[in-house]
RNA sequence: GGGGCCAUCGUCUAGGGGUUAGGACAGGUGGUUCUCAGCCAUCAAACCGGGGUUCGAAUCCCCGUGGCCCUGCCA
């Protein structure tokens, strides 16, 4: 039993008051600290409505948030984690606001946005505050609110909390090669006289704003799940707050949009465990209150050391599920099942079982494995056990056998039926997830299976790299992919009518493509690559060098 | 390299000082069935290792080991 109150760096002391740390007399209490047993040991009549300690200020609502970065595909992690803070706010009467991240001007886009955006709406998970619906916080897009972080980095610096940083990108590379993987910034700029830091400023000269990190001692914060970690400010950088371009770092970005929207309790990916210190600090600096912290274990890939959840190793886009035909609400209820279950054991629960059951401090700790294989078993469960045969015409209907969707098919086939009942077989891959490969058939003469491969993998990069997913925009970017692989056309495409439909021939490629979207498509590549024998790190390295040769840097 | 976090069947998990360590997916076998799926039954399958505390440790503590994450003007 760690000696709990008693160390903590006084921020830390501030979530909650020292009371609740042991699990002292009769209710209240021992939730929140959970070195083990204390919390699951607690006895069960305790366990009901007890979440006073939760919350900072005991009048609180619940607020908390899910802040997704728009810079991909819509990612089931994101849905994963909008699922837990969902579910937790709307079981205590609180509410869920949507924040976008978009503090990456190279890498954020309004498509992704758009996508992330849509992608929960089909999971119908609804927020009570974002972006699209505004709220009293807004706006809800960071981008739009430079001037709020822009205002505390003025607080910061007036404090001296944070100091101007001019150390240009060469001498940070050049510092990183000299110290190898050690500690973070030498803290060049630290000691710079104020007044020569802010005339060089005001002269125009390009810099960042740094936090100034204690140089000793350590950090204690509560996480909801693990109750007290410590972390020594040695192992801390001197973290970037404002970048040059005027807009925020995350960390500065989380931790004032947080306090400002009134989160109380911050619920994300344990990947940002480590984080928590300077956060903590930046909370002490600004004078604000603690949220909550509570950390949700990483989905993992199902590979031999569960490394995180990836694309490279597992379709991670929720737009591949939902096009797969997967119906949401297994695929929530199968995302809920990843370190939680209902108090009775029962796998099979909706939405709204978890709001009405969700205690966080039953989440359990190791890292799930995404398990396609019982997430198709749920699946099929709901299927079978929920929807009358009329209602799976009606789902099968808004999934893909849509008049909508079928328009568009039409006029490839019409020439080429000899019958209506061609139908089926000519049009079979639109309706498919995988379809059937024969590697064999896999081939481009004069180049190796391996160089084949290789095609195929830059494919998939360009694929990705598109904007819009249209017939005319992949007839482009094939036809210049073609080129500069110094391929004639009909040797790239031939390969990729097998990969995407199984045979050797079908409807006409960009069309077909289009209607089959990027999702399904690019799931295809990667099992095509994969039943040619895969890309092992090294052969993927050398890829990546090549395709910047050729098509510029990704990404 | 440094730091943080984590550790029950192959997988998702229950159990948190005394249990035949339970359930589910996947796998095996059998039943039902025109086939398959489904459904039912059944089998196999786990407490990372070593110390300590204790009458008793999967459970509490320590040390290992392993895995993950972080170590960016990404988030």
């Amino acid at each position: 039993m760690p000696n709990a109150g008693a160390g903590l760096d006084s921020a830390g002391a501030s979530v909650d008051h020292p009371g609740s740390f042991g699990r002292g007399r009769g209710h209240g209490a021992r939730q929140s600290a959970r070195p083990r047993g204390a919390a699951r040991a607690r006895p069960a009549a305790s366990r009901l409505p007890d979440h006073r300690h939760e919350v900072p200020m005991s009048s609180t609502i619940v607020r908390t948030r899910i802040a997704p970065s728009p810079t991909g595909d819509p990612h089931v992690g994101t849905a994963y984690q909008a699922l837990f803070n969902y579910a937790f706010a709307k079981g205590r009467g609180g509410r869920f606001i949507l924040r976008i991240e978009d503090t990456d001007q190279a890498r954020s886009t309004q498509a992704s946005e758009l996508a992330i955006l849509e992608s929960l709406r089909w999971l119908g998970i609804q927020w009570d505050e974002g972006p699209d619906i505004g709220g009293p916080h807004a706006p809800y897009r960071q981008s739009e609110r430079l001037a709020v972080y822009r205002e505390q980095v003025e607080r910061l610096l007036a404090g001296g909390h944070a100091y101007r940083c001019f150390c240009t990108r060469e001498r940070l590379e050049a510092m990183r090669r000299r110290q190898g993987a050690e500690s973070g910034y030498d803290r060049a700029c630290r000691d710079m006289p104020v007044a020569e830091a802010e005339r060089r400023a005001a002269a125009g000269e390009t810099h960042v704003v740094r936090m100034k990190i204690p140089l000793e001692g350590d950090c204690g914060f509560r996480d909801l799940l693990r109750g007290e970690i410590r972390k020594d400010w040695a192992s801390v950088d001197d973290q970037v707050l404002l970048k040059s371009d005027g807009f925020p770092t995350y960390h500065l970005a989380v931790v004032t949009d947080d306090h400002l929207m009134g989160v109380t309790h911050v619920i994300r990916g344990e990947e940002w465990i480590n984080s928590v210190p300077k956060h903590v600090k930046l909370y002490e600096h600004l004078g604000w209150d603690l949220p909550v912290f509570c950390h949700l274990p990483l989905l993992r890939n199902n590979d031999k050391n569960r490394t995180k959840l990836s694309k490279r190793k597992n379709p991670t886009s929720i737009g591949y599920y939902r096009r797969a035909g997967f119906l949401p609400e297994a695929l929530l209820n199968f995302l809920g099942m990843m370190g939680w279950l209902m108090p009775d054991g029962e796998e099979k629960f909706s939405v709204a079982d978890m709001v009405a059951h969700l205690e966080l401090e039953r989440i359990s700790l190791g890292g799930p494995i995404f398990d396609l294989d019982k997430l198709k078993w749920l699946n099929g469960r709901y299927i079978r056990e929920d929807l009358s045969a009329e209602a799976l015409l009606e789902r099968l209907a808004e999934w893909g056998l849509g008049r909508e969707r079928l328009v568009r098919i039409v006029p490839l086939v019409q020439p080429r039926l000899e019958t209506l009942s061609d139908w089926g077989y000519l049009t079979a891959p639109f309706f498919a997830d995988a379809v059937p490969l024969d590697p064999t058939l896999l081939r481009i003469p004069g180049r190796t299976d391996e160089e084949l491969r290789g095609i195929l993998q830059m494919v998939l990069w360009r694929l990705g790299a598109l904007s819009e997913f249209t017939a005319p925009r992949l007839d482009a970017l094939l036809r210049e992919t073609a080129e500069a692989l110094e391929l004639k056309l009909r040797q790239l495409l031939q390969p990729l009518f097998i990969v995407l439909s199984g045979r050797e021939a079908w409807t006409p490629l960009f069309d077909s493509l289009e209607i089959l979207g990027p999702d399904i498509a690019r799931m295809r590549l990667r099992r095509a690559i994969a039943a040619l024998g895969g890309l092992s790190g090294k052969q993927l390295q050398a890829l990546e060098e090549e395709y910047a040769r050729r098509f510029g840097p990704r990404e």
